[in-house]
DNA sequence: CATGAATGAGTTTTCATTCAT
DNA sequence: CATGAATGAAAACTCATTCAT
């Protein structure tokens, strides 16, 4: 009865953020899983702690759902990058724990990468194009660019390149490495996803992403 | 009164493969742009020279549909892809060109890219694993088996190396090149996505490539 | 005002529970008319209080409607079986009622008739063969056994005779008048079912069963 | 090419009347096994040596098409029952023999009994009333009167019996053995479908249409 | 006679969303 | 805040039947 008793469906009011953060936690999953379209707002509910109603009270429609939940997972996976520390070794040598924190950090977060894979099926039209949404994401450049800068002081990398290139060719080797692999496997090979594999797959990808700054 | 002139839908009776080649190439469309469950039949029947119930008379349902429109697009691009000679230049610059026509290729083929990346959604369940899909596919990995081959009769190329990994950071970053520009553009930066961007990129992959595989 | 009083199309929220006996008993009715495949949920939709979409809503698919509909059948009918009262009378008075009863009983409950046919047809498949099935028919061969029974001890029966096949005989005769009318009256005669007949007929099944129970 | 050789779909001009009587034999499998809005008329042309078209050629429409394997199944039927010769026995014996006869008739003509169930379904409405229907059915009832007329004389049956209730009796219960086997399983018991089970069961059903006949 | 292709009208089923309490 | 019941619109799919050659 008492107020902070709040738990399941048994309890009567709920706390309001917490519902809305159990229904984005099961959407995430149900979108990641299924895309926009193949995503049922009755499967979301039924793996909710609450009702299908609650589901559109707080969040109106499927769209803004999952606009939302998009917009939540860049939140949390860029939050979650802002972790790694490389300020103190050598540039070439943060430059390959960057590329391995990144590869691992993608690897972590699946469901992030698919949600990001199925945004780009919809030509990215449920991100809104603003200040906020680019500060989430330069850090991860603005990183990049803060170990070519110490790298170039150092004299270990070539001059002229563009760090946005850099990131680039991390951010998709690290992010193909989760999001293809069921069609490569089968038109290919699987080899590239044994755990001997992907050790193999890192260095390869940390070894052509030092190859293409250094002198 | 020819008999052989046959076309759209004045006469009575179309050439069934001609209309089922119709019926698939404006399935690919909306597969590609929509995904599985975003697909709409009536929309394919609308866009198409004949009716809604032709495209359940020849393919029984949405499913088959797909699954044909999947495998079509696989055979149609290796088969494009068959088209590049590289025997006659050293090695060196015949993985060059074999970069260059992959990258050109992958942007020429948007559609198949879509699709791929809508199919690893669907953990490429749709694709039936066998060996006519295998060879279908193998040329692409026996390409750079070839060249890397004579780079290292050449001398050029490191000895050690497992052409489906040199294949796979091919295709991977031509793959992204196509399917991540949205949410890169919005997310970080759209200057990959210029002209001088895509020829500084595919300028960058080459190098990217052949770095990992020279001594 | 009164939340109790809800009905029909006029108040917003009907009974959950008188909703579902709506539809189940219109579509008893469409299912013994037309058979599973011959009936339309459409039709049921109109002849109902409520929509097309609360049948789906409450029994998923036509052919959980069925089912439903089939097992609600045979558990009413085989209730109001159960008020039959024949303890006090001698066994072979006993036996008469019985047949009488199932006579008029069947006759008065046609479209379950229609439906056990319709099921036959269908091999029985939409029936879960379990103990709460059996439990549901066994009270039918019970009662016979009983009378059986006694009309043993009163020296009225014959030894030895298995009361599944006397159920059987009661059963299938008392079925087929109410079943067979239509073609036995078009190829054969219609005599039997005229108000006449139907007296004539139900003494013969009277003496038949009587007949091979007596010493 | 000689017109004698016609087989299967590979002869040019086929015989109509063999084509027909192809049709009509996979559409009474089709109808009996799936009732009348069951049935398909592509299932038909499938295990047809000739092709949907034919049908529709021969037979019109579905309608036309079930009512003509209909009243064929009943020609068929009754032409077969002719056979039995039952003259020459008493009255006793020859009654034993036409339930036996009957009994097992029913038993071979599965096809026969659940189109006669389904046409029950139907209310009948696809055999025409008239005489033709009438003098086909009619030596069924003539066998039992003659029968009857017999053990009158003979002095074993009671007078002031009807042949048609006599009939009715017989046919009712050869009828249900076959046509009632799935749910009475189900619901009771299977042991009347068992080989020592249908030798009981005729018995039975011999002793009972005796039992109503004799002093 | 014979045929594969074509089709309109209908059938079942699904889905996001809303409503009265 | 919270809920089970309700729903219209549209989706996938089916079926008997017809057509031009």
């Amino acid at each position: 009865m008492s107020p902070t008793v709040s738990s399941k469906k048994s309890g009567w009011k709920q706390d309001p953020e917490r519902v809305k953060q159990n229904i984005l936690a099961v959407a995430l999953e149900e979108f990641a899983e299924h895309g926009y379209s193949g995503a049922r707002i009755n499967r979301i509910a039924e793996k909710t702690n609450t009702s299908k109603r609650m589901i559109y009270y707080y969040f109106n429609d499927k769209d803004t759902l999952y606009t939302t939940v998009l917009s939540n997972a860049y939140r949390e996976v860029r939050e979650s990058e802002r972790r790694l520390e490389l300020d103190s070794v050598p540039a070439t040598e943060a430059m390959r724990a960057l590329v391995e924190f990144t590869f691992h950090h993608h690897a972590r977060h699946r469901h992030f990468i698919r949600l990001v894979a199925i945004e780009n099926i919809h030509y990215a039209e449920h991100i809104q194009l603003n200040d906020e949404f680019r500060d989430l994401n330069s850090p991860a450049v603005q990183r990049v660019h803060e170990i070519y800068q110490r790298g170039l002081s150092e004299g270990v990398f070539r001059s002229g390149l563009d760090p946005v290139f850099i990131h680039w060719q991390i951010s998709a080797l690290c992010f193909q490495n989760v999001s293809n692999e069921y069609t490569f496997s089968k038109a290919i090979s699987d080899e590239i996803w044994t755990d001997m594999g992907q050790i193999r797959l890192r260095k390869q990808i940390e070894d052509s992403v030092l190859a293409i700054m250094t002198v």
